[in-house]
DNA sequence: AATTATCCCAACCGCAGCTAC
DNA sequence: AGTAGCTGCGGTTGGGATAAT
């Protein structure tokens, strides 16, 4: 259901709707309005998303203009079924970032458990670096980030249609990724939070996770040589907002060298997480979400490079 | 063959934090 | 400091495609 517009909300008494609703079209695009939305940002370049329909002279407003080009038009976008290894690199990451709600108050670790408040999550979600770069690192963008050619709105819908079904036929919740019915795998785990709406992602979260150490996920390049040997982790670079070479709004074209180390290590970290996760995986009898979930070492690791260094240290 | 049910995904919407002024 | 506009995200929906009856 939608929700109600909260006309008490600053930002809703203030703000201007993206587009005149007069005379703006909607629904499925056409493929004039396709090529004509193709040629104009080949030639223009994207950006300025609320003008560049006037621009161009289409009749669409701008994120609808955005979310066309984003998920279907860009020449990098994968048509096609998921494949396996897609699939299996989707329900490890989701199982590693969580639920929106789940993510960690990085600035309040004592509150990790609890669901941060939207500032906070925020922050996470869009490390702030020196004042002036930020990555977002949401979490469909950043399983897409993974998956050359895939789109977010594509990850989030096969998510929803196939996947979260599949583990619910399983018996797991999609959410948490845990059983639906815990008293099998023992009450005191299943019941240990109060709260049945937060997810339980990591108990043990890393003491000095912090938001300079999570950066980059979407831009950065990456080595991997030292990982498995999956192909999809190989075209991390595409990944990036590919907006014609133009800077985003946020920032990201600032201190990508500056901070690159970071960067690296980011990548690194999380991909040791996956192959972390995939080791657990086959570790507990075909797959066993739930056990894996209670071995999950993080708590070993006050910070990804030490995470990083054990991984290497123990392939 | 016709109708109904279900699936799937492209697209829309509102929100919230950002930057610019 | 306050406000307006921009961007991008997650959640949700509508309708076409397909399957089942």
């Amino acid at each position: 259901m939608k929700k109600p517009i909260l006309l008490g909300t600053s930002t809703a008494t203030s703000r201007t709707p993206c587009c005149s609703k007069v005379g703006i079209k909607k629904g499925p695009w056409t493929a004039e309005e396709d090529e004509v939305l193709a040629n104009y940002i080949k030639i223009e370049g994207g950006g300025r998303w609320r003008t560049l329909p006037k621009r161009a002279g289409l009749l669409r407003c701008g994120k609808s203009c955005r979310l066309r080009w984003m998920n279907y038009l860009r020449p990098t976008v994968k048509r096609g079924h998921i494949a396996p290894d897609e699939e299996d690199l989707i329900l490890r990451l989701h199982r590693l970032l969580g639920n929106r709600s789940s993510l960690p108050d990085i600035h309040n670790h004592d509150a990790y458990f609890r669901v941060p408040s939207k500032k906070a999550r925020y922050e996470y979600m869009n490390c702030k670096i020196k004042g002036s770069y930020t990555v977002n690192i949401s979490r469909w963008a950043l399983i897409a980030g993974r998956i050359p050619g895939r789109t977010d709105n594509e990850i989030k819908n096969y998510w929803n249609t196939h996947l979260s079904k599949n583990l619910i036929s399983q018996g797991i919740d999609p959410r948490t990724h845990k059983p639906l019915n815990p008293v099998s795998h023992g009450s005191s785990q299943a019941n240990q939070d109060d709260d049945d709406d937060v997810p339980e992602s990591n108990p043990n979260p890393p003491s000095s996770f912090k938001s300079s150490e999570l950066m980059g996920e979407k831009t950065n390049s990456m080595d991997t040589t030292n990982l498995e040997s999956h192909q999809i982790y190989q075209h991390q670079q595409e990944v990036g907002d590919d907006c014609m070479g133009q800077p985003s709004s946020s920032g990201n074209g600032g201190d990508l060298v500056e901070n690159g180390n970071e960067d690296h290590m980011f990548s690194l970290f999380l991909d040791s997480l996956i192959t972390d996760n995939q080791q657990q995986q086959q570790q507990s009898n075909n797959g066993d979400l739930w056990e894996a979930e209670i071995m999950f070492p993080m708590v070993e690791f006050g910070n990804p490079q030490n995470y990083f260094n054990h991984h290497q240290q123990h392939p």
